[in-house]
DNA sequence: AGCAGAAACATAACAAGATATATATCAAGT
DNA sequence: ACTTGATATATATCTTGTTATGTTTCTGCT
Protein backbone atom coordinates (compact mmCIF):
# COMPACT_ATOMS: atom_id res chain seq x y z
CA UNK A 1 0.00 0.00 0.00
CA UNK A 2 1.27 3.53 -0.69
CA UNK A 3 1.22 5.37 2.46
CA UNK A 4 1.22 8.74 0.97
CA UNK A 5 0.15 8.96 -2.89
CA UNK A 6 0.08 12.78 -3.17
CA UNK A 7 4.24 13.26 -1.53
CA UNK A 8 4.97 11.01 -4.31
CA UNK A 9 3.22 13.18 -6.88
CA UNK A 10 6.53 15.07 -7.14
CA UNK A 11 5.61 18.70 -7.79
CA UNK A 12 2.06 18.01 -9.95
CA UNK A 13 0.62 17.90 -5.86
CA UNK A 14 2.96 20.03 -4.41
CA UNK A 15 -0.27 23.24 -4.25
CA UNK A 16 -1.76 20.11 -2.38
CA UNK A 17 0.83 19.26 -0.24
CA UNK A 18 1.54 23.15 1.08
CA UNK A 19 -2.11 23.55 2.06
CA UNK A 20 -2.11 20.71 4.19
CA UNK A 21 1.04 21.46 5.62
CA UNK A 22 -0.86 24.76 6.59
CA UNK A 23 -3.32 23.24 7.77
CA UNK A 24 -2.03 20.43 9.86
CA UNK A 25 -0.03 23.92 11.74
CA UNK A 26 -2.99 25.46 11.99
CA UNK A 27 -4.63 22.65 13.35
CA UNK A 28 -1.48 21.89 16.36
CA UNK A 29 -1.92 25.83 17.35
CA UNK A 30 -5.13 26.14 17.33
CA UNK A 31 -5.48 22.78 20.12
CA UNK A 32 -2.14 24.31 22.14
CA UNK A 33 -4.35 27.91 21.83
CA UNK A 34 -7.28 25.91 23.07
CA UNK A 35 -5.25 24.31 26.01
CA UNK A 36 -3.78 27.84 26.82
CA UNK A 37 -7.68 28.99 27.66
CA UNK A 38 -7.94 30.92 24.60
CA UNK A 39 -11.74 30.59 23.29
CA UNK A 40 -11.23 31.83 19.89
CA UNK A 41 -10.99 30.00 17.01
CA UNK A 42 -7.94 30.30 15.04
CA UNK A 43 -9.12 31.77 11.52
CA UNK A 44 -10.48 34.30 14.06
CA UNK A 45 -7.01 35.04 15.37
CA UNK A 46 -5.42 37.06 12.22
CA UNK A 47 -8.43 39.33 12.68
CA UNK A 48 -7.92 39.87 16.19
CA UNK A 49 -4.12 40.38 15.39
CA UNK A 50 -4.55 42.81 12.45
CA UNK A 51 -6.86 45.51 14.98
CA UNK A 52 -4.67 44.89 17.78
CA UNK A 53 -1.28 46.18 15.42
CA UNK A 54 -3.74 48.42 13.55
CA UNK A 55 -6.09 49.44 15.05
CA UNK A 56 -9.97 49.82 13.50
CA UNK A 57 -10.90 48.75 10.18
CA UNK A 58 -12.93 48.75 7.96
CA UNK A 59 -14.63 45.10 6.25
CA UNK A 60 -13.02 45.85 3.21
CA UNK A 61 -9.08 46.48 4.20
CA UNK A 62 -9.46 43.70 6.68
CA UNK A 63 -9.89 41.71 3.80
CA UNK A 64 -7.43 43.56 1.94
CA UNK A 65 -4.68 43.41 4.93
CA UNK A 66 -5.87 39.70 5.53
CA UNK A 67 -5.63 38.31 1.67
CA UNK A 68 -9.04 36.87 1.88
CA UNK A 69 -12.57 37.58 -0.47
CA UNK A 70 -14.70 39.86 1.08
CA UNK A 71 -17.66 38.44 2.09
CA UNK A 72 -15.60 35.56 4.09
CA UNK A 73 -14.69 38.65 6.68
CA UNK A 74 -18.25 39.81 6.75
CA UNK A 75 -18.94 36.72 8.09
CA UNK A 76 -16.39 36.03 10.36
CA UNK A 77 -16.80 39.46 11.93
CA UNK A 78 -20.75 38.60 12.47
CA UNK A 79 -19.63 35.61 14.06
CA UNK A 80 -16.83 37.61 16.54
CA UNK A 81 -19.34 40.02 17.00
CA UNK A 82 -21.41 37.71 18.30
CA UNK A 83 -18.69 35.92 20.22
CA UNK A 84 -18.18 39.62 21.63
CA UNK A 85 -14.63 40.01 20.70
CA UNK A 86 -14.86 42.88 18.21
CA UNK A 87 -17.77 45.69 17.88
CA UNK A 88 -18.71 47.20 14.76
CA UNK A 89 -21.33 50.80 13.46
CA UNK A 90 -21.73 51.89 10.42
CA UNK A 91 -19.58 55.23 9.99
CA UNK A 92 -20.47 58.55 9.74
CA UNK A 93 -18.44 60.22 6.73
CA UNK A 94 -19.46 56.92 4.97
CA UNK A 95 -22.61 55.08 5.79
CA UNK A 96 -21.68 52.15 3.71
CA UNK A 97 -18.78 51.71 5.48
CA UNK A 98 -18.65 48.86 8.68
CA UNK A 99 -16.13 50.20 10.94
CA UNK A 100 -14.58 47.17 12.95
CA UNK A 101 -13.04 48.05 16.77
CA UNK A 102 -12.11 45.33 19.52
CA UNK A 103 -14.32 44.62 22.20
CA UNK A 104 -12.94 44.83 25.81
CA UNK A 105 -12.71 41.27 25.89
CA UNK A 106 -10.85 41.34 22.18
CA UNK A 107 -8.96 44.10 23.64
CA UNK A 108 -7.96 41.73 26.68
CA UNK A 109 -7.35 39.05 24.92
CA UNK A 110 -5.34 40.32 22.06
CA UNK A 111 -3.01 42.00 25.17
CA UNK A 112 -2.49 38.60 26.38
CA UNK A 113 -1.94 36.91 23.16
CA UNK A 114 0.76 39.81 21.94
CA UNK A 115 2.20 39.00 25.74
CA UNK A 116 2.29 34.90 26.20
CA UNK A 117 0.75 33.16 22.99
CA UNK A 118 1.75 34.79 19.16
CA UNK A 119 5.76 34.89 20.84
CA UNK A 120 5.68 31.24 22.08
CA UNK A 121 4.06 29.98 18.65
CA UNK A 122 6.45 32.30 16.68
CA UNK A 123 9.46 30.66 18.51
CA UNK A 124 7.86 27.24 18.09
CA UNK A 125 7.26 27.93 14.54
CA UNK A 126 11.10 28.96 13.48
CA UNK A 127 12.29 25.92 15.48
CA UNK A 128 10.36 23.76 13.41
CA UNK A 129 11.51 25.29 10.06
CA UNK A 130 15.35 25.80 11.10
CA UNK A 131 17.61 23.20 9.91
CA UNK A 132 15.18 22.71 6.68
CA UNK A 133 17.66 22.15 4.19
CA UNK A 134 17.48 21.11 0.38
CA UNK A 135 15.88 22.14 -2.06
CA UNK A 136 11.85 23.60 -1.79
CA UNK A 137 10.17 20.24 -2.51
CA UNK A 138 12.76 18.33 0.06
CA UNK A 139 11.88 21.25 2.43
CA UNK A 140 8.72 20.60 2.78
CA UNK A 141 9.35 17.08 2.75
CA UNK A 142 11.27 17.25 5.93
CA UNK A 143 8.44 19.66 7.10
CA UNK A 144 5.65 17.15 6.42
CA UNK A 145 7.83 14.53 8.76
CA UNK A 146 7.96 16.80 11.57
CA UNK A 147 4.79 17.75 11.57
CA UNK A 148 3.44 14.53 11.61
CA UNK A 149 5.84 13.21 13.96
CA UNK A 150 4.56 15.39 16.38
CA UNK A 151 7.61 17.94 16.68
CA UNK A 152 5.27 21.05 16.74
CA UNK A 153 3.23 20.19 19.96
CA UNK A 154 6.41 19.65 21.48
CA UNK A 155 8.01 22.87 20.60
CA UNK A 156 4.94 24.45 21.67
CA UNK A 157 5.54 23.17 24.99
CA UNK A 158 8.59 23.84 25.67
CA UNK A 159 8.71 27.36 24.18
CA UNK A 160 5.95 28.08 26.39
CA UNK A 161 8.03 26.62 29.45
CA UNK A 162 11.28 28.50 28.40
CA UNK A 163 9.16 31.93 28.71
CA UNK A 164 7.61 30.51 31.68
CA UNK A 165 10.96 29.75 33.31
CA UNK A 166 12.56 32.75 32.21
CA UNK A 167 10.46 35.27 32.91
CA UNK B 1 -2.48 50.57 4.65
CA UNK B 2 -1.18 46.95 5.84
CA UNK B 3 -1.06 45.33 2.14
CA UNK B 4 -0.45 41.89 3.87
CA UNK B 5 -0.79 41.58 7.50
CA UNK B 6 -0.23 37.77 7.27
CA UNK B 7 3.03 37.97 6.10
CA UNK B 8 4.12 40.30 8.49
CA UNK B 9 3.35 38.97 11.61
CA UNK B 10 6.34 36.26 11.17
CA UNK B 11 6.27 32.63 11.58
CA UNK B 12 3.00 33.01 14.07
CA UNK B 13 0.99 32.83 10.68
CA UNK B 14 2.96 30.66 8.35
CA UNK B 15 0.26 27.99 8.41
CA UNK B 16 -1.98 30.60 7.17
CA UNK B 17 0.37 31.37 4.74
CA UNK B 18 1.27 28.11 3.49
CA UNK B 19 -2.53 27.04 3.09
CA UNK B 20 -2.97 30.24 1.26
CA UNK B 21 0.10 29.49 -1.30
CA UNK B 22 -0.96 25.75 -1.69
CA UNK B 23 -4.72 27.10 -2.87
CA UNK B 24 -3.64 29.48 -5.05
CA UNK B 25 -1.35 26.75 -6.55
CA UNK B 26 -4.19 24.74 -6.82
CA UNK B 27 -6.47 27.25 -8.20
CA UNK B 28 -4.08 28.33 -11.03
CA UNK B 29 -3.52 24.69 -12.18
CA UNK B 30 -7.58 23.83 -12.49
CA UNK B 31 -7.63 26.30 -14.40
CA UNK B 32 -5.12 25.63 -16.46
CA UNK B 33 -6.71 21.98 -16.65
CA UNK B 34 -10.28 23.38 -17.28
CA UNK B 35 -8.13 25.39 -20.52
CA UNK B 36 -7.25 22.10 -21.47
CA UNK B 37 -10.32 20.72 -21.48
CA UNK B 38 -10.28 18.82 -18.21
CA UNK B 39 -13.37 18.72 -16.92
CA UNK B 40 -12.47 17.30 -13.83
CA UNK B 41 -12.13 18.94 -10.41
CA UNK B 42 -9.08 19.75 -9.37
CA UNK B 43 -9.38 17.93 -6.46
CA UNK B 44 -10.41 14.83 -7.23
CA UNK B 45 -7.54 14.52 -9.67
CA UNK B 46 -5.58 13.41 -7.13
CA UNK B 47 -8.17 10.07 -6.71
CA UNK B 48 -8.15 9.64 -10.32
CA UNK B 49 -3.69 9.85 -10.33
CA UNK B 50 -3.98 7.33 -7.45
CA UNK B 51 -5.94 4.60 -9.33
CA UNK B 52 -4.24 4.94 -12.44
CA UNK B 53 -1.09 4.63 -10.73
CA UNK B 54 -1.96 2.09 -8.26
CA UNK B 55 -5.36 0.35 -9.63
CA UNK B 56 -8.57 -0.56 -8.23
CA UNK B 57 -8.86 0.51 -4.50
CA UNK B 58 -11.08 0.72 -1.77
CA UNK B 59 -12.76 3.96 -0.03
CA UNK B 60 -10.09 3.46 3.24
CA UNK B 61 -7.25 2.44 1.02
CA UNK B 62 -7.75 5.52 -1.03
CA UNK B 63 -8.19 7.71 2.68
CA UNK B 64 -4.72 6.34 3.31
CA UNK B 65 -3.03 7.25 0.22
CA UNK B 66 -4.26 10.78 -0.13
CA UNK B 67 -3.77 11.44 3.83
CA UNK B 68 -7.48 12.79 3.57
CA UNK B 69 -10.80 11.58 6.27
CA UNK B 70 -12.54 8.78 5.07
CA UNK B 71 -16.04 10.64 4.56
CA UNK B 72 -14.04 13.15 2.44
CA UNK B 73 -13.48 10.13 0.05
CA UNK B 74 -16.73 8.87 0.63
CA UNK B 75 -18.52 11.98 -0.91
CA UNK B 76 -15.78 12.37 -3.49
CA UNK B 77 -16.28 9.01 -4.88
CA UNK B 78 -20.21 9.43 -4.78
CA UNK B 79 -19.37 12.51 -7.12
CA UNK B 80 -17.01 11.27 -9.37
CA UNK B 81 -19.14 8.22 -10.17
CA UNK B 82 -21.94 10.72 -11.24
CA UNK B 83 -19.19 12.18 -13.24
CA UNK B 84 -18.85 8.88 -14.71
CA UNK B 85 -15.13 8.61 -13.97
CA UNK B 86 -15.25 5.86 -11.50
CA UNK B 87 -17.40 2.71 -10.89
CA UNK B 88 -17.90 1.09 -7.53
CA UNK B 89 -19.11 -1.98 -6.08
CA UNK B 90 -19.05 -3.94 -3.12
CA UNK B 91 -16.82 -6.79 -2.90
CA UNK B 92 -17.30 -10.43 -2.60
CA UNK B 93 -15.14 -11.16 0.35
CA UNK B 94 -15.97 -8.82 2.77
CA UNK B 95 -19.84 -6.75 1.47
CA UNK B 96 -18.33 -3.77 3.78
CA UNK B 97 -16.03 -3.43 1.40
CA UNK B 98 -16.45 -1.09 -2.07
CA UNK B 99 -13.84 -1.27 -4.05
CA UNK B 100 -13.55 1.80 -6.83
CA UNK B 101 -12.38 1.28 -10.52
CA UNK B 102 -11.63 3.75 -12.93
CA UNK B 103 -14.68 3.71 -15.72
CA UNK B 104 -13.73 3.79 -19.40
CA UNK B 105 -14.02 7.77 -19.40
CA UNK B 106 -11.61 7.98 -16.27
CA UNK B 107 -9.00 5.64 -17.67
CA UNK B 108 -8.76 7.47 -21.13
CA UNK B 109 -8.80 11.12 -19.05
CA UNK B 110 -6.14 9.26 -16.97
CA UNK B 111 -4.00 7.96 -19.77
CA UNK B 112 -4.01 11.48 -21.65
CA UNK B 113 -3.31 13.45 -18.25
CA UNK B 114 -0.51 11.01 -17.64
CA UNK B 115 0.83 11.94 -21.23
CA UNK B 116 0.65 15.42 -21.55
CA UNK B 117 -1.06 16.97 -18.38
CA UNK B 118 0.39 16.04 -15.48
CA UNK B 119 4.31 16.48 -16.89
CA UNK B 120 3.80 19.88 -17.89
CA UNK B 121 2.07 20.95 -14.36
CA UNK B 122 5.57 18.88 -12.98
CA UNK B 123 7.69 20.99 -14.85
CA UNK B 124 6.32 24.66 -14.78
CA UNK B 125 5.98 24.03 -10.28
CA UNK B 126 9.69 22.63 -10.79
CA UNK B 127 10.72 25.77 -12.31
CA UNK B 128 8.37 27.73 -10.15
CA UNK B 129 10.24 26.38 -6.88
CA UNK B 130 13.59 26.92 -8.78
CA UNK B 131 16.33 29.25 -7.53
CA UNK B 132 14.09 29.41 -4.26
CA UNK B 133 16.98 30.69 -2.28
CA UNK B 134 17.08 31.50 1.75
CA UNK B 135 15.86 30.33 5.06
CA UNK B 136 12.77 28.58 4.38
CA UNK B 137 10.29 31.39 5.23
CA UNK B 138 12.11 33.87 3.30
CA UNK B 139 11.73 31.25 0.48
CA UNK B 140 7.76 31.23 0.95
CA UNK B 141 7.62 35.17 0.68
CA UNK B 142 9.51 34.63 -2.53
CA UNK B 143 6.93 31.45 -3.80
CA UNK B 144 3.89 33.90 -2.68
CA UNK B 145 5.48 36.53 -4.75
CA UNK B 146 6.03 34.60 -7.59
CA UNK B 147 1.97 33.05 -7.57
CA UNK B 148 1.05 36.91 -7.23
CA UNK B 149 3.03 38.01 -10.01
CA UNK B 150 1.05 35.29 -11.93
CA UNK B 151 4.29 33.65 -13.09
CA UNK B 152 2.66 30.10 -12.79
CA UNK B 153 0.54 30.60 -15.64
CA UNK B 154 3.30 31.76 -17.54
CA UNK B 155 4.98 28.68 -17.09
CA UNK B 156 2.53 26.41 -17.25
CA UNK B 157 1.68 27.49 -21.32
CA UNK B 158 5.29 27.65 -22.10
CA UNK B 159 5.89 24.39 -20.57
CA UNK B 160 3.13 23.26 -22.57
CA UNK B 161 4.43 25.10 -25.62
CA UNK B 162 7.79 23.39 -25.40
CA UNK B 163 6.28 20.07 -24.86
CA UNK B 164 3.84 20.23 -27.73
CA UNK B 165 7.41 21.95 -29.73
CA UNK B 166 9.16 19.09 -29.19
CA UNK B 167 7.48 15.78 -29.27
C1' DA C 1 -32.22 68.16 -8.47
C1' DG C 2 -31.97 63.90 -10.50
C1' DC C 3 -29.90 60.08 -12.62
C1' DA C 4 -25.97 56.75 -13.82
C1' DG C 5 -22.39 54.33 -12.40
C1' DA C 6 -19.19 53.02 -8.81
C1' DA C 7 -18.22 51.33 -4.29
C1' DA C 8 -18.95 48.88 0.27
C1' DC C 9 -20.99 45.48 2.24
C1' DA C 10 -24.44 41.49 2.77
C1' DT C 11 -26.41 37.30 1.32
C1' DA C 12 -26.67 32.90 -1.01
C1' DA C 13 -24.80 28.91 -2.84
C1' DC C 14 -20.87 26.03 -3.50
C1' DA C 15 -16.26 23.46 -2.39
C1' DA C 16 -13.50 20.56 0.12
C1' DG C 17 -11.62 19.73 4.14
C1' DA C 18 -12.79 18.29 9.20
C1' DT C 19 -15.22 15.58 13.27
C1' DA C 20 -18.90 12.82 15.32
C1' DT C 21 -21.80 9.30 14.87
C1' DA C 22 -24.89 5.73 12.66
C1' DT C 23 -25.23 1.47 10.00
C1' DA C 24 -23.85 -2.76 8.06
C1' DT C 25 -20.86 -6.48 8.06
C1' DC C 26 -17.33 -9.38 9.71
C1' DA C 27 -14.56 -12.09 13.24
C1' DA C 28 -13.94 -14.40 17.45
C1' DG C 29 -15.03 -16.39 21.69
C1' DT C 30 -18.35 -18.95 24.30
C1' DA D 1 -25.39 -20.36 16.93
C1' DC D 2 -25.19 -16.15 19.41
C1' DT D 3 -23.33 -12.24 21.25
C1' DT D 4 -19.68 -8.87 21.52
C1' DG D 5 -16.44 -6.00 19.63
C1' DA D 6 -14.01 -4.35 15.63
C1' DT D 7 -13.98 -2.62 11.00
C1' DA D 8 -15.62 -0.32 6.52
C1' DT D 9 -18.39 2.88 4.94
C1' DA D 10 -22.21 6.39 4.98
C1' DT D 11 -24.49 10.36 6.73
C1' DA D 12 -24.91 14.70 9.12
C1' DT D 13 -23.03 18.87 10.46
C1' DC D 14 -19.34 22.35 11.00
C1' DT D 15 -15.54 25.28 9.22
C1' DT D 16 -13.55 28.48 6.30
C1' DG D 17 -12.42 29.49 2.06
C1' DT D 18 -14.51 30.66 -2.72
C1' DT D 19 -17.65 33.13 -6.58
C1' DA D 20 -21.90 35.37 -8.00
C1' DT D 21 -25.13 38.54 -7.12
C1' DG D 22 -28.21 41.80 -4.48
C1' DT D 23 -28.74 46.14 -1.67
C1' DT D 24 -27.55 50.39 0.04
C1' DT D 25 -25.07 54.51 -0.28
C1' DC D 26 -22.13 57.71 -2.38
C1' DT D 27 -20.16 60.59 -6.28
C1' DG D 28 -20.20 63.07 -10.39
C1' DC D 29 -22.36 64.73 -14.42
C1' DT D 30 -26.02 67.13 -16.76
Amino acid sequence: MVEDFVASFGHTALGTRLKRSGMAMQAVAQKWLQAQGCELPSAQMPVLAALHFHGAQSTGELAQMLVIAQPGVSRMIDQMEKGGWVVSSATDADRRVRRITLSDRGTALAARAARELWPVIDAAVAELCADLDGCFIDQIAALEARLSAGVMQDLLDRKAEERGATQ
